[in-house]
DNA sequence: CTTGCCTGTAGACGATTGTATACCTCTTCC
DNA sequence: GGAAGAGGTATACAATCGTCTACAGGCAAG
């Protein structure tokens, strides 16, 4: 623990109050514990101190840390939803419809573009909000099964969307409803590891970004083949490579 | 945070000369982890009262949270990869040596086996070191980045395993080592979600246990299924239900 | 105008923390 | 038999903590 005396207002310079001393709160609480601890072992004082705010202004707002961080959560969850769902938006549009035409070469052609297409857009967003998403997938192990429960929902939030998207847009041959459910499930749960490697090591971004592809097209790719392995060989498709 | 005054010593009822103070010091930081924080927040008295030695007796065994973590780590690590060593070596030993048969319907047949085999047995070792586990887990996404190195390290460990025992074992056709590799560290990675689901959901621990089977048996089955389609429909196998 | 509510501040309280220093056994080894 | 060290204890201190009570400005409704 620190040793060096320390006032309880100094660290932030601007007053501000262009945002609310509750968004302020919220952020600070954020950055502590991207590059500290937890969300639930940070000081009440800690935060407000960071946030340049009187150690009761906490009370005004919160009445623990697990309303903070569910606070927290419903904010950027939110905002994470809503950018993918309105970047899905747009290939929907230029799409062609491929899923008239049922050439299956196609079809499978157009969901590698999809898959492609939405791993960057997942790899990007993590990037984006770097310091929300190092803190929320903490606290989706850590110690208040409150946030615990609450980030599990907003995984499975993304695989029901992600579910939907693909019984939608690309409408792959023989896949029911519940096998696309559970391979999104798979796909979002990796994905959060493949997030972190990204972050983490920025040399090796192709690399990785080449790996998660990989794992969704197999996961595809193996699904398909166990429903029907003999049309799946006569079709010509090729796995890419 | 607890109102009630509390002496530094009582706690724990026994002297217990039985074991270690620096062992006891390590259990007592466990329990505590498991059932309230992040180890890294937990205070040192507080884990010295757990443990029920004076608070100084800390200092003469670690120098911070980071090195009681590693050794924790390097206790349990070492117990999990023996006892998965030691439950691999029976059914290799029983195991009628199907890798000679070339017959591709005997060899995916043991592959199932195998897989079934090694998922109880990951299941079991959670069930039965269950706040090791999620300790574990909470602090490979936690705040100190030389505990993450480590537990990331134990997993990537248990994936060569993995990937030796799946080479040596079950000879798959087609399957480079690289992949073979890739597949080992995917399926490691997803079982620390279906391990915590099977933690968490007693009464569904049937149906876990069945996803998971699923899960590496698809991915198995699409790396096969991209390498050699044609091959893969002539051969007459069906994937399992 | 004033009453109330919301947001933020100020000061103080006891509890708990990390750590420094010193003392007390035991073993072990020469 | 004495020195050295390892493991455990006791006491003390400054710092930080959560929380309580009291007070101040702004703003809307009556």
């Amino acid at each position: 623990m620190k040793k060096h005396s320390a006032e309880d207002r100094p660290s932030a310079k601007a007053p501000s109050p262009l945002v609310s001393g509750r968004q302020r709160l919220m952020e600070a609480a954020l950055q502590l514990a991207a590059t500290t601890r937890s969300l639930a072992s940070l000081g009440l004082r800690e935060v407000a101190r960071q946030a340049g705010l009187n150690p009761n202004t906490f009370y005004r707002h919160f009445n623990d840390f697990d309303e903070l961080g569910l606070a927290v959560i419903d904010q950027l969850s939110g905002q994470l939803r809503e950018g993918l769902r309105e970047r899905r938006r747009r290939p929907a549009e230029a799409g062609l419809k491929l899923s008239d035409t049922a050439n299956p070469v196609d079809a499978w052609s157009k969901a590698q573009d999809v898959v492609r297409e939405s791993i960057a857009l997942v790899l990007d967003f993590v990037t984006e909000h770097r310091t929300a998403y190092v803190v929320g997938i903490r606290e989706m192990h850590g110690s208040s099964p409150v946030l615990r429960k609450a980030l599990r929902k907003v995984l499975d939030d993304i695989g029901e969307d992600m579910t939907e998207d693909v019984l939608g847009a690309l409408q792959l041959p023989l896949l029911q409803r519940e096998d696309v459910a559970e391979i999104s499930q798979l796909v979002i749960r990796q994905m959060t590891f493949f997030s972190l490697d990204y972050l983490e090591h920025p040399e090796q971004r192709e690399q990785i970004r080449r790996q998660a592809e990989r794992f969704v097209l197999l996961l595809f790719w193996g699904a398909i083949a166990a429903k029907a392995p003999q049309e799946l060989a006569a079709s010509g498709l090729r796995f890419p490579d």
